[in-house]
DNA sequence: CGAAACAGGATTGTATACGAAAATGTGCGA
DNA sequence: TCGCACATTTTCGTATACAATCCTGTTTCG
């Protein structure tokens, strides 16, 4: 769905190749990015792989451990509050400007998006249809034509889609689909205030939707995992 | 005002003072920032600057042009539109969480900040005065404690402060510290309703001190400053 | 037998060397 | 004198070499 057109062998190609595996959770949260391992399947020297990791961890989709290497990130249970939070400043109000501004074009645009989504979920490709469905966010603010928040909205999906990684529960598999189509109506009858209103409680929805207690979030992971 | 304990001869840390350069202004939009010469100033091989400048890339604050170098960046008309936009969404709610959260040493920091600044501007420091109204923004959302939403806003404020540079007019330099102290003044009542439309119309005007007509913004700069 | 010290291997951090691209300067020809 | 082609120089892009650090498995001593 996404602009292909990075040149294989640079950084940005290679941040978005791990991006995307990270998006899908085929890069489970904690994952090891070896550099010498990464410099090898895409055929490039260290150099490259470092300048893509970098530019993830900017991001906050990796954590550079100094001397030790490049981790998937963990959100902890606080920092995926807070990437919700930020969300739900942002991704309302950009709804409503996405509405306003709605052409046939991004109609059709987003339309094809959400059938790729039914796609993959039939299809049983759960790790695409989990890109997709956060892809969708990041359509709307740029058809919102607003740059700068869809750079943010971008940084925010992407660690959504960690979070969910760690954090989602089995129960309400659904109200995705349903929460996009709904989202569909409103930009097809023009009515921003609606489009506002579903996305804040679609966003509302996908909060609740997590196991958010405080189960001393992930530092260690196996720690975690083996205290009973 | 921010801490400085950041090891010397780091990415971060040149990464800092660069942005720390470009806040106060000494940098103007558009500035040269050769990587053989930073790596002398700093004592360190261009390994280390590259990491910064390509940070400062991502906070929108350095533009890297392919075989070219490192420039400062010069937002467009557009792009300044766009940043305040974003700050319009995301600071005068994160002023209301910072007024319910706000403790006695938030309001006593954000003091101390309010006296820095009229220091500065009373020395004639006007660069550093710049630097330290900005970074009343992002103590504001420090003290809401959303370290992500901080982020984001410390990334804005950086911007803003390249926008002042290319599209301030003369007209209204006192505007500042006045709405800097009203804003104060509902911290100290905890009126958070109050801070909440404070910073909103700070915001308002800001954009509104600026001269964001459209001429032609600044690609080439040079073109444009001879271009009569 | 257990714990601490040590050595080996693997991985990252940094510097530097070399190739490539672009900007600039020079000289030739019209 | 002007314009174009070529040479030069500067600067960036990438790979690689080496040093520093950490992890792990082993040894040694209490």
């Amino acid at each position: 769905m996404n602009d292909m057109l990075l040149t294989p062998g640079t950084a940005e190609y290679v941040a978005a190749e791990i991006e995307r595996a990270i998006h899908e959770h085929r890069l489970p949260p904690g994952s090891k990015l070896g550099e010498d391992e990464l410099a090898e399947v895409y055929g490039i020297s260290r150099t490259i792989v470092r300048a893509a990791l970098q530019g993830l961890s900017h991001r906050h989709l990796v954590e550079l451990k100094r001397n030790r290497g490049a981790f998937v990130a963990q959100p902890t249970v606080r920092e995926a509050r807070e990437v919700f939070e930020a969300r739900a400043l942002l991704e309302p109000r950009t709804a409503r400007s996405a509405c306003e501004r709605m052409t046939p074009e991004g109609l059709a645009l987003l339309q094809a998006h959400i059938e790729a989504e039914h796609e993959a979920v039939h299809a049983g490709e759960s790790g695409r249809a989990v890109y997709l469905s956060g892809q969708f966010h990041v359509e709307i603010a740029r058809i919102a034509d607003q740059a700068t928040i869809e750079a943010f909205i971008s940084e925010l999906v992407s660690r959504s889609a960690l979070i969910i990684a760690l954090y989602w529960q089995r129960r309400a598999a659904l109200c995705e689909s349903h929460a996009h189509h709904a989202l569909m109506s409103a930009f097809e009858i023009g009515d921003a205030d609606m489009a506002e209103d579903l996305m804040k409680s679609h966003l509302l929805d996908l909060v609740t939707s997590l196991d958010l207690r405080n189960r001393a979030s992930f530092p260690g992971s196996l720690r975690e995992a083996l205290a009973q």
